[in-house]
DNA sequence: GCAAAAATAGTAGTATTACTATCAACTCTT
DNA sequence: AAGAGTTGATAGTAATACTACTATTTTTGC
């Protein structure tokens, strides 16, 4: 990953977190292996006090940078689509033509992250897992509207948005933008977790990436 | 809704229940109830507790019925998707035109429920919102392998399989049926979602439905 | 250079959840 | 009238999701 980005923080609104956890060394751990062991033991087994005795300190120290274990979610997820809208808008900013500008996008948040980029402390082969196992339980509950109202998504939502543009320029007669780029963003998590679940679902795997499946719908779909 | 449906019995793996909830007046109410308190109260704040309150029953009465509560919401939408494969089955069979079959089963599954069927004593409207909502956490455990095998979503493969099908049946040379049958089933339930809580991130409101944004998709995109 | 204030870490406790176990009561059959 | 099956009532446990409070360390204001 460039050395650009490495330099980069990536802002969160501040209501998700009590206390920004970049700003100290126990806040720093409690993300690195709060995606370790989310990562190992699926977010409906984590809970802070595993995860204080992971790294030797308390529960209520953890309690004092994040409400509970649903405002941790949605910490990290954040933080995941605004690494992918940084590599989306880095990608992108240069290319002209806007065919090939909309399939660069495309690839790069339909892709696997396949090593580890180390972007600091964070590990984004990891949470890249999580967000295809979990995210979807950071917004499907009772309390989305509120959340919403309070920016929780925002991240997501503008990089959904740029797709959404995208798509556009390449065709501006075509009727769903906005719902093909929700549809290219969530259900391309969703065929990664078909690819390793329930792989008689789709036609998805070691040879044949999620990737390739969108590509091919968008060139064929849209009037290029 | 036709009266044979009504008739029908959907069956339900019996690993999925400790002792069938048809068979009994008491697993009867657990199953009508627990619909109308999860749709209310969100799966997330839904416990035995509460629904055995509500029928005036006990925690251990239901527990004899369901290992967990998880257990309910698997049983509860295999019931949702047992019920969509026999619509889709009924509707379809008697048409000849594989673009009108496809074209019908599509509709068929990604329309929204919009009133009660009164299928016995299950209001289909609100357990179609509960498969909106919850529907994916369901699968997304660290469990799903086993449980997999184990059948329990064996509906749910079923009835992707009758659209894999279909699509193949169209257009024998698109190469990837399988994935298109898994995003129209898992991107309609997403659809109506973010239609009633992320508008911007859809053109589907009140004048234009998924099912229309997923007709014109398999439109364009299939060679007819 | 040091005391007061602010930030942070750690301990202990509570209410709720998600069960399990046991026993009593009632019904339905043979 | 015995026995099986179903439901109800009560109690108990371990884990979860917190909250309140105390102890320690760090910062800063003079």
């Amino acid at each position: 990953m460039d050395a650009l980005l490495k330099n980069l923080k990536i802002s969160i609104n501040e209501s998700i977190y009590l206390k920004d956890p970049e700003s100290s060394d126990l806040g720093k751990r409690i993300v690195k292996y709060g995606i370790i062991l989310i990562n190992e033991l699926g977010f409906d087994n984590f809970t802070f006090k595993k995860l204080a005795a992971h790294i030797e300190s308390t529960e209520s120290s953890i309690y004092r940078y994040f409400e509970n274990k649903h405002k941790f979610l949605i910490y990290l997820t954040s933080w995941y689509w605004g690494w992918k809208e940084y590599q989306l808008v880095f990608a992108t900013n240069n290319l002209t033509d806007p065919v090939e500008k909309l399939l660069k996008a495309i690839e790069i948040v339909t892709r696997e992250v396949e090593e580890d980029q180390s972007f600091n402390h964070i590990n984004e082969v990891f949470l890249n897992k999580i967000v295809i196992n979990e995210y979807s339980k950071s917004y499907l509950t009772k309390e989305v509207d509120d959340e919403n109202k309070d920016g929780y998504f925002a991240i997501y939502k503008r990089l959904s948005n740029r797709i959404r543009k995208m798509i556009s320029d390449v065709d501006a007669s075509y009727p769903y933008p906005a719902s093909l780029a929700s549809t290219i963003l969530a259900d391309s998590l969703h065929h990664h977790f078909l690819k390793n679940h329930f792989s008689s679902l789709t036609e998805c795997d070691d040879q044949t990436s999620p990737s390739q499946y969108f590509e091919h719908l968008i060139l064929n779909l849209l009037n290029l």
